[in-house]
DNA sequence: GAGTGGTCTAGACCACTGC
DNA sequence: CAGTGGTCTAGACCACTCG
């Protein structure tokens, strides 16, 4: 059975499948690393034929939120997944080497939004908010100095002692104990002076050059739900981009 | 009539043409801006189903070497079209607005590759190269400082006149005067302080922080044709990019 | 072998463009 | 109106995974 709005906004069936996984996602009908019904039952259920689905999921697979396994199955993404892990880290070494990094929390403590993070976050002013303060290590040595804006009514409880003991990425922390999956991210890049506090985390002198990386991170619906600020040293790094 | 090799190495019957459009493509048979022959053309010439010639245009239209437009055709991707002008420049104001950028090239002159220059280019060392300075102004102010490194054997007969009597990107040059087609770049991102060369063309103090983007461009084959490194002044501007 | 996603086909119809 | 890409279907078969 096909329905099919009329011609102005016209949006195909496929796109009207997408929306109704995506609501199912959303609704937590199915949990991140969970296989989601095959193509062939999402058909049925739908009440479409199973290329309608395919191209659906298709799409869903493209955006990162699920996640196809020929022979076994459509998972829902997730950032436990080591596949995922350097998906929002753009760090290499600069003879092209990757390393596996380490987070070291510093800080974590509760604030009222201030201008830039109500609007970063697309909350009121004064919201509460929690900041964290952590150095992320390559080889033991400190590379990059993050500051992290979260919503304080999404991470509601989130403490330093819960990042420390904390072993896999942040956002996988996020994911398995608030339920927020981040789907994708805006980064801005500009070049700063160390600052003092940058200089001594860091271990640079201070004046000396640093990336400075914005980050506001979505997750579903295209909500806000962290804006993060890294300085990065390069003395023995480099941020790498593909343009395509 | 279906041909598919046998189990190991296997490759679908869309990506045996998706790589006969490509040679086709690389072979100069339709020009870029220009349309190809229509899906039930291709599927006659290529004696497949118009469903698997569809298959192999979405590849290569996701990959920018095509541009679909529905109900006129499907067409050669070229740097002439505005639409892919800021593809390869990520640059915005901070506060987000986009401005027109202007390029006022400096110097060209030839020279054998060095150790590095040849290792970029997968070319041989002394092999010829041509080299092009040049700055990128926005709102009439000095923004970027670009060195780019060019095979001498592709970009023959590049003069600094013909750079500064072009009027579009370099990227459409290259298209248009030497049938050199850019598919894809890498880039690698670095906070560096500015020398005293930096300085003076940049208008900012001796020392003080810029972003160095070193960029590796690919044509067809990602064959690397193009080795660039630009020092960006993030006073009023910065790098973006879309994680996802 | 049963179940999953992946490929391929043939055919119908729709939306968009331009003559 | 004819021609293009875009959607949708139904059905066959293939490649991969796992019990």
């Amino acid at each position: 059975m096909v329905m099919v709005s009329e011609s102005p906004t016209f949006s195909p069936l496929y796109r009207q499948i997408k929306g109704l996984i995506l609501q199912a996602l959303d609704g937590g009908e199915w949990r991140p690393g969970e296989v989601i019904p095959s193509e062939a039952e999402l058909a049925v259920r739908f009440g479409v034929s199973q290329g309608t689905v395919r191209k659906a999921v298709d799409e869903l697979a493209a955006e990162n939120y699920l996640l196809r396994r020929q022979g076994k199955g459509t998972f829902v993404a997730s950032h436990n997944d080591p596949r995922a892990f350097f998906r929002f880290l753009r760090l290499q070494k600069l003879n092209g080497d990757f390393e596996p990094s380490r987070s070291v929390p510093l800080e974590c403590w509760r604030a009222k939004a201030g201008q830039e993070a109500a609007r970063m976050l697309r909350i009121q002013l004064a919201d509460p908010i929690i900041i964290v303060r952590r150095v992320l290590q390559f080889s033991g040595k400190p590379v990059v100095l993050d500051e992290i804006y979260l919503r304080g009514d999404i991470f509601a409880g989130l403490t330093l002692d819960t990042l420390t003991e904390w072993k896999d990425s942040i956002y996988s922390l996020f994911e398995t104990r608030f339920g927020v999956r981040m789907i994708r991210a805006e980064e801005r890049l500009r070049a700063v002076a160390a600052d003092r506090a940058a200089s001594d985390m860091l271990n640079v002198p201070e004046g000396s050059p640093l990336l400075s990386v914005e980050r506001v991170s979505y997750s579903y619906g295209d909500k806000p739900v962290e804006w993060r600020r890294g300085l990065y040293s390069t003395v023995e790094h480099c941020y790498v981009n593909e343009l395509s």
